[in-house]
DNA sequence: CTATTTAATGAATATTTGCCCATGCACTAA
DNA sequence: TTAGTGCATGGGCAAATATTCATTAAATAG
């Protein structure tokens, strides 16, 4: 049933895709699909909950939902964005990153559709990861792919929320991987780092991106980087003396937006942020707690389009 | 609820497209919509139901399956077909043959689990080969497998392509082979021949097969009959002058599927070509140069069942 | 203002789907 | 060979979904 390697493991992706073409666009019965592939009713369920569950199952909405663009308008009007997507909330689950990760990944594919190569930088993190995986596989090598910033700890292990390798993957596009930790321990070892030519050259390839997402990190008790250990508490309590309000590729800001000079940037090791009046700079964030450094980020022109959620828009509007 | 003109109608699909989002994208059911959206759970049934049928929610299957699944379906819609298999296109190898033989195999495997006894009749050629190549060793005895066709030339010498034998050996059914030649040398000795007890008989059941395979052959310079040496190449000139287009089980058709009346067909040994209204016809072929010979059988409804590949199902639908 | 038609609603019901669990088969290690 | 371990299978049932139908509300014409 598969020309390529058949392995048990492809075959039951097979199956289960095939299955769910039955179900989901030719609109059989789990019971026909049941009939039609000779299996038992309770396999054909089966197979459909593999599709989904293994992410074979895209499904999008085909539909400017009013309220959302009111919203999407009324905060481009305000901050001057040259994108905004906003994508329905749930009321019971109003920080689900599922709704922007397919608005994003659809943002993303429509740069990827192009037959010029487009080069794509990447930061990290949930909603960056959520993206990622709502990606269909496509076949484009002409693009690159390039991560703004690393994902090592100090010690050398790296957190899970890498979003350029499996972009590439799914692409099939070359990737540059960003080498180096997230922070530095001093100045003199940044200035080293930076130094080595695959380094350079990743960081250049940076500033020429035709298109970079980003995700927005808060910086309260619920700080990625604090909470995935890159900052200890400490520290934490002197961004907070200092004015920070948000991060982005572990770049920290305070609530106009602008870059704190503090010794925590100066060890920052992550590619300098895009200036993002020629480049197309889009962030991705969803939820309350992220509300003061997205509209700081917004303000302060460090990214110039923005794909969130209902209820995130209607609180940013109220601020 | 909606920019710009505020209609009912609008407001409806917003509902709509919002109750969707929530139930296909968010994953609620319709209940938790129900009471979210403040309206009856019927109600939020009937709004999923209309997004669906206004064809706002768009689901598509990130699978190389999905693509075929497609194609299946626009050549079943083509050609009138029963069923329609297509497996997907190794693109470096187009032509082939394993998987069509895979899919063909357990196509047969459905009909062959059956408990009750069935008569399946196959021609021969490679693709039926490469199809019980792909068979599993099962234990059936209640099936009959029976040659539509012999493999013999007229010195008696054999072809390899034989399919009967080791699908009986493999099923553990009994077999019925082909004892004649494929062709006879006139209308006479065809007669003759026909006319032994055994023939009369295998015949017999070949027009009560349950379920029929058959490869199809071109007719160029390609074609099987030429290549194996059944017709020496004047006759194939001959043949081509009269329209021939494609051959299933030796009987010459022409590009509409209606089979030739020439010396040719008088001498063809081979059992009636099923009428492939009421019973399962199938053919197994893969490959550019068949593509005339496919489209034809298919328009003459020499068989009511195709099993192709990716590459080939394009072809056919773009002509 | 009323009669008539149309569309929307929710109750009742039929169908479909999701899930748990006992069973059995294949594979592994001793 | 045998006991053990997983894992796929299908029966059974509860949950969810689709459909039908009678009723009511709204819209329109007279």
């Amino acid at each position: 049933m598969n020309s390529g390697r058949f392995t048990p493991e492809s075959a039951r992706l097979d199956d289960a895709a095939r299955a769910a073409w039955l179900y989901y666009v030719a609109g059989n019965t789990q019971d026909e699909i049941a009939r039609k592939m000779g299996v038992s009713r309770q396999s054909a369920q089966r197979l459909v909950a593999t599709a989904v569950a293994e992410r074979l199952v895209k499904v999008r909405l085909d539909h400017p939902i009013g309220r959302c663009m009111d919203l999407a308008e009324a905060l481009t009007k305000k901050y001057a964005l040259q994108s905004c997507e906003i994508v329905p909330s749930d009321p019971g689950a109003p920080d689900l990153l599922t709704g922007v990760a397919i608005a994003a990944a659809i943002e993303l594919e429509r740069v990827l559709k192009s037959p010029e190569g487009k080069i794509i930088a990447l930061g990290t993190g949930r909603a960056l990861k959520a993206t990622v995986e709502q990606f269909p596989r496509m076949t484009s090598p002409q693009h690159r792919i390039v991560s703004l910033l690393g994902n090592m700890m100090a010690d050398g292990s790296a957190t899970p929320y890498n979003a350029t390798i499996s972009l590439a993957e799914r692409v099939g596009a070359t990737h540059y991987p960003y080498p180096l930790p997230v922070l530095a321990s001093d100045a003199a070892e940044l200035e080293n780092l930076h130094g080595q030519r695959a380094v350079r050259n990743t960081i250049a390839l940076c500033g020429q991106a035709d298109f970079t997402l980003v995700g927005i990190g808060q910086m309260d008790h619920s700080a990625p980087l604090f909470v995935d250990g890159f900052v200890p508490e400490t520290e934490m309590r002197e961004l907070a003396a200092a004015g920070a309000t948000g991060e982005i590729t572990s770049w920290v800001y305070d609530s106009h937006g602008v870059l704190i000079d503090c010794a925590f940037n100066a060890r920052v090791a992550s590619a300098p942020l895009p200036k993002a009046a020629d480049r197309r700079v889009v962030a991705v964030a969803v939820g309350a707690a992220k509300l003061a450094a997205i509209d700081a980020a917004c303000q302060g022109r460090l990214v110039n389009g923005l794909i969130t959620n209902e209820a995130t828009a209607e609180l940013l509007l109220a601020k």
